[in-house]
DNA sequence: AAAAAAC
């Protein structure tokens, strides 16, 4: 892809043989232009994907689509006249999409207005989310159903509202309308997935015609908002479908509610009284319409009393192990004077060179166990010369290699050691620019550093030491593929350094392969021995799932909830804001300034809930995480160790709980064993003491935290980037720009 | 089987 782009963008290279010093530093520009274009992918809004905003959006949705598109666009633009003819050629398949897409584009419109209408007046709206997916919060859906159906017979509105609504997921659009639109969507969902496979072609063609696209720009508004988020959940989604058919299967069910209906309402006043979550569920529904204003202060974590950090005090105990007298200094600056147990023991292997496989348990001091010899060794050498680092340190994902140079930050400058963070997400500029200047530690993950190797910016055959960090998840299929080749590319006589928490038989093969008598330090056993860590199993029935997960993380400290894939984190984090706990998700489908945001904020103590995948899983440490709520068992006994290490971190103490359905319990049971987790599943239920007092949660508010909420946390604080980019100029003259013939799209819409 | 890792 960059050398397409790189082709597209600047034809006059295409031919020439790149050959002389000018012609290369043509091709360089050229790179560095389109990774400049490429960085306005960072700034997709987090609306973009995931707002519920009423009004027709000129701008949403499509923004991703352009903007993805746009660097090729950008310089083709002379090119476009001719072009344009060939496109026309072109256009029957487009004027077919075209025609799909206007007719769906009126068809939203026309709805959008009464909808609204609809939120304004109606209390519908919630019950639906809080229930959509499960079909246990449905009873109280159910209630609802009866004057939807009406409605529905009547009008067309109903639809749109869900539409609308929850479009954040989607999903509650396809649930309710089961009645009428269900052709419609299922046409359109089982639609969906041919697109998407077929997009890619698409998008090819749509490139090389660009000044197609820009007529087809206004339709393509509305069908963006459609699939707008999910590009990659949206094969998710049909995985939910199976359960939503079933709910079709209700019809008798519903009959029933609907009778039931009437004397509910009628005594609503008695229902307040009652407790029971679907009744309260309903009454705080009407807050959600109301919008009425928050600001993203009330609902910081409510701080617990801090742990006392372990003291240490006397002589600095890092320079017994024979580290760099500078480093050591820094480091009692630091407040850094006795090393962990990890780092005692494998330092002074590391600084005499020797290939080394560490095991320490989550929270035990990794980052610094090799961190400091690596830097300790850098000291000792030359500088790097150009595009070829002396050290590179591999981690599986962009936040634990932000995290590591976060950490080694302070220690690298005081040594005068120039590094740069190498990952995806982010723009070339820096990466292509310090190693072009030289740069003697690289942070990277595996794809971005293959990707920088592939266009020749780095080169690694002057690498001393190479640091695989989680080395046994780096081992695993799909990512040691990738890491073979790297360190295929590294002198096989450089150190090595594989550490992780977990050790296993696929870390093996990577160091039969390319350790060379390589010692081995594990200060623990393998499994769950943090003295200072609580695990809980809860037993749970499915319908108590999200009542129980919302009871649990609306606790005061921070939470991290796990949970199983990109959709689901979503979901439940929009569940858990429905029901008056804010969180937000944290996942690889967000684009990288959203994923950054979210884990500051949880950082911060702005967010106090964290949704996340396993991308939070391996290495991240965020102070004083006092629960980590495991709403999806993980996948094995390592993620299990993994997940619960964000907490009881350096000697804090934390609490593990995990839920298990019935037909999880297995499973969960025996992965217990496997990380030698002493925990007896318990049976609960929403109310139990168990939920309330163990997990330390309370009973949700319910009042729902709006969409704006979460947008303005998600705004970024300071002009975007790390960097010295300080990000696109705000937008003027309702993002026209005349000198750029272009609306400038984007920016966080999501809130209003 | 999902997630992650480049664009």
């Amino acid at each position: 892809m960059a050398k397409a782009i790189g082709r597209a963008s600047a034809p006059s290279h295409k031919k020439k043989p790149r050959h002389t010093p000018a012609q290369k530093k043509a091709a360089a520009k050229a790179r560095e232009l389109s990774a400049r274009s490429s960085r306005r992918d960072d700034r997709k809004s987090y609306a973009d994907r995931s707002d519920r905003e009423d009004r027709p959006r000129r701008g949403a949705g499509q923004g991703e689509k352009r903007y993805g598109d746009r660097p090729q666009r950008s310089f083709d633009r002379d090119d476009r006249g001719p072009r344009r003819e060939g496109s026309r050629d072109d256009r029957p398949q487009r004027s077919f999409d075209r025609d799909d897409r206007g007719g769906r584009r009126e068809f939203n419109r026309d709805d959008r207005g009464p909808r609204r209408d609809w939120n304004d007046g109606g209390e519908r709206p919630q019950r639906r989310e809080w229930n959509r997916d499960d079909r246990s919060g449905r009873s109280s859906n159910r209630d609802d159903r009866g004057p939807r159906r009406d409605w529905n017979d009547g009008g067309e509105r109903p639809q749109r509202r869900e539409w609308n609504r929850d479009d954040r997921s989607g999903r509650s659009f396809n649930r309710d309308d089961r009645g009428s639109r269900r052709e419609f969507n299922r046409d359109d969902r089982s639609g969906r997935p041919f697109n998407r496979d077929d997009r890619g072609s698409r998008r090819e063609f749509n490139r090389d015609d660009r000044s197609g696209r820009s007529f087809n720009r206004d339709d393509r508004g509305p069908r963006r908002e459609f699939n707008r988020d999910d590009r990659s959940g949206r094969s998710f989604n049909r995985d939910d479908r199976g359960p939503r058919r079933d709910w079709e299967d209700r019809g008798p069910r519903r009959q029933w509610d609907r009778d039931e209906r009437p004397a509910r309402r009628d005594t609503s006043a008695e229902a307040r009284e009652n407790h029971t979550w679907e009744r309260r569920e309903r009454r705080d529904n009407r807050h959600f319409s109301e919008d009425r204003p928050h600001s993203a202060r009330e609902y910081r974590v409510e701080e617990t009393p801090k742990q006392a950090k372990p003291v240490h005090e006397g002589p600095n105990e890092f320079g017994d192990l024979g580290l760099n007298e500078q480093l050591v200094e820094r480091l009692t600056q630091l407040g850094l004077v006795k090393p962990f147990p990890i780092q005692a023991a494998t330092i002074p292997d590391a600084l005499a060179g020797r290939d080394l496989l560490g095991r320490g348990q989550t929270g035990s001091g990794k980052t610094l166990a090799f961190g400091l010899p690596t830097l300790h060794r850098l000291a000792e050498g030359e500088r790097a010369r150009p595009h070829k680092p002396h050290a590179l340190i591999l981690t599986p994902t962009r936040e634990l290699a932000m995290q590591i140079v976060d950490a080694l930050r302070p220690l690298l400058q005081t040594l005068r050691l120039r590094h740069q963070l190498v990952a995806g997400g982010m723009s070339y500029t820096p990466q292509l620019r310090s190693l072009e200047q030289g740069v003697d530690l690289l942070v990277a993950t595996p794809g971005r550093l293959a990707d920088l190797l592939e266009r020749g910016a780095a080169d690694l055959s002057e690498v001393k030491i190479t640091v695989l960090d989680e080395a046994d998840h780096m081992a695993e299929m799909g990512f040691v593929e990738a890491i073979s080749e790297i360190l295929d590319l590294t002198p096989t006589d450089g150190q090595r350094l594989l550490f992780s928490a977990t050790l296993d038989h696929g870390v093996d093969q990577v160091a039969k392969k390319y350790l060379t008598d390589p010692v081995t330090h594990q200060t623990d056993s393998a499994t769950a021995s943090v003295s200072t860590m609580e695990h809980h199993v809860f037993l749970i029935d499915p319908q108590h799932k999200k009542p129980i997960t919302a009871t649990i993380a609306n606790r005061p400290g921070r939470t991290i909830v796990f949970v199983r894939t990109k959709l689901g984190a979503d979901r439940i984090a929009l569940q858990l804001r429905e029901c008056g706990v804010f969180a937000a998700a944290l996942h690889g489908g967000l684009n990288q300034a959203q994923r950054t945001r979210v884990l500051e904020a949880f950082k911060s103590g702005e967010l106090p809930v964290l949704v996340a995948t396993d991308v939070a899983a391996r290495g991240i440490h965020v102070d004083e995480v006092s629960l980590v709520l495991q709403a999806d068992p993980p996948a094995d006994h390592k993620d299990y160790l993994h997940r619960s290490g964000r907490t009881a971190r350096a000697g804090e103490t934390g609490r593990v709980v995990t839920l298990a359905l019935p037909h999880q319990k297995k499973g969960v049971q025996r992965m217990l064993d496997s990380a030698g987790v002493d925990a007896a599943p318990t049976r609960v239920t929403p109310h139990d003491a168990q939920v309330l007092e163990t997990a330390g949660g309370r009973e949700p508010s319910f009042e729902a935290i709006p969409q704006s909420v979460l947008d303005n946390l998600l705004r970024p604080k300071r002009p975007q980037g790390r960097g010295n980019y300080r990000g696109r100029p705000q937008r003027r003259n309702g993002g026209f720009n005349r000198e750029r013939g272009n609306r400038v799209a984007g920016g966080y819409r999501g809130n209003r």
